[in-house]
DNA sequence: AGTGATGGTAAGTAAGTACTTACTTTGCCA
DNA sequence: TGGCAAAGTAAGTACTTACTTACCATCACT
């Protein structure tokens, strides 16, 4: 059956005949932003993404000018996009009722649920701030800066409270996000097959909160 | 004046006159590090590293028969010299003491330190990993695993002496490690300028000790 | 049926890229 | 002092890169 056949007789074939621009252009997204993560900026070539995307490369420069304004769009919509973490809203209520537990594990599970099911996002980073690109560093600002604000503020509220012991914040912060980070980093790049440690997230978000909350506890000896 | 001139009256020239084959391969190498720290494999060029070390191309491929040899070489060399850290010998006598504050907080501040004064090492590596080169794999096989397999067993033996709750010793050194490298790839990469968190590795290496001995000792609440 | 806009391509171009070849210069020492 | 091995280069080669140009094909709508 060819292909003309195939739409005159009302068939689906996204994969093989016209696009409409949007269509084509989130599909030429997708593929760059796997090729992207696997590779990095200079390790993709234009004619990969158009290959992996079934077009020509012409067409890969109709829907983008150049392939940093692709890049660009792709780090811009992982980044901004409304996939990314909402850390205040997941630990709204826990923040309020002062339930330590509650506000680190989540947060900690949130994450690294995320970088599991995501795992091209952590790589397109990485990728993004060794080769010096500004989203990197944007990111960083809108986001990494977000975190430290919320939990440092709150570890300073408890502190006060007496219920942790006094210390520099952003230490604490910085302690309980480098768990979660190189967990994350460990499982996506350095032990894919988890030889030096193979633990579900939930289990490494309640044992990284029991170590950080008892370490920082003003009950401890 | 002359080069032959200088070269005549003794002068020290070693910058403009004729190097010796393998001072020439030695400089190649320490700048082709520098290059491929800050661009990764696939980002720097021959040309840079001949225009870097003041020489022809040809010199390059004299020295290294490919790009990818002397990528290779450097690697190996950074990985594999005696600058890399040694971390038995760093703790053996805190080991044996069962000093668990000098064993952590000597372990971090060696690896915050060797991290601080060799910053390329890390970049390096990153790349390295996401470009999915051998040596990365190599590096983890033959150093990382080494650190997990100390300290895990180091924890284990402290778990059966009773100064530390039970918990799979593998998952301590995970968050410890993770404190550790997260603070340096924060220093190095995301953070030089530490807008979020200033402090000196020794007192980083005291607080992250802190917390996880805190989190982990038996005599907490 | 015909037309104009839109999705799509084949075949370029100029500037790199890793790597080579054929050749020149320099220092050493018999 | 002349000869020769080793250090060094200019100018290539064959191929790839990001990006363009000029052209075709298909649809919606009269």
């Amino acid at each position: 059956m060819s292909k003309q056949t195939a739409v005159k007789t009302g068939m689906v074939a996204a994969n093989v005949s016209r696009m409409s621009a949007e269509d084509r252009r989130l599909q030429i997204l997708r593929v760059a932003v796997s090729l992207f993560s696997q590779r990095g900026f200079v390790g993709t070539t234009t004619k990969e993404i158009a290959q992996a995307a079934g077009v020509s490369e012409a067409m890969v420069f109709r829907h983008f000018a150049t392939k940093q304004e692709l890049y660009s769009a792709i780090l811009d919509h992982k980044a901004c996009s409304g996939d990314t973490m909402n850390p205040e809203a997941m630990v709204a209520d826990a923040l309020q009722e002062k339930d330590d537990r509650a506000v680190f594990e989540r947060l900690a599970l949130g994450a690294l649920d995320h970088h599991e099911c995501d795992p091209e996002f952590q790589r397109l980073l990485l990728h993004a701030a060794l080769e010096g690109h500004e989203l990197a560093q944007m990111f960083f600002e809108k986001f990494v800066r977000r975190v430290y604000a919320l939990l440092g503020n709150y570890i300073a509220e408890r502190q006060s409270d007496g219920a942790m012991v006094a210390m520099d914040p952003a230490i604490v912060v910085r302690a309980f996000v480098g768990m979660i980070i190189h967990h994350s980093l460990n499982n996506n790049l350095w032990d894919p097959q988890r030889r030096l440690l193979k633990i579900s997230n939930q289990e490494a978000a309640k044992h990284f909160s029991d170590i950080l909350l008892n370490g920082i506890s003003s009950k401890a000896a």
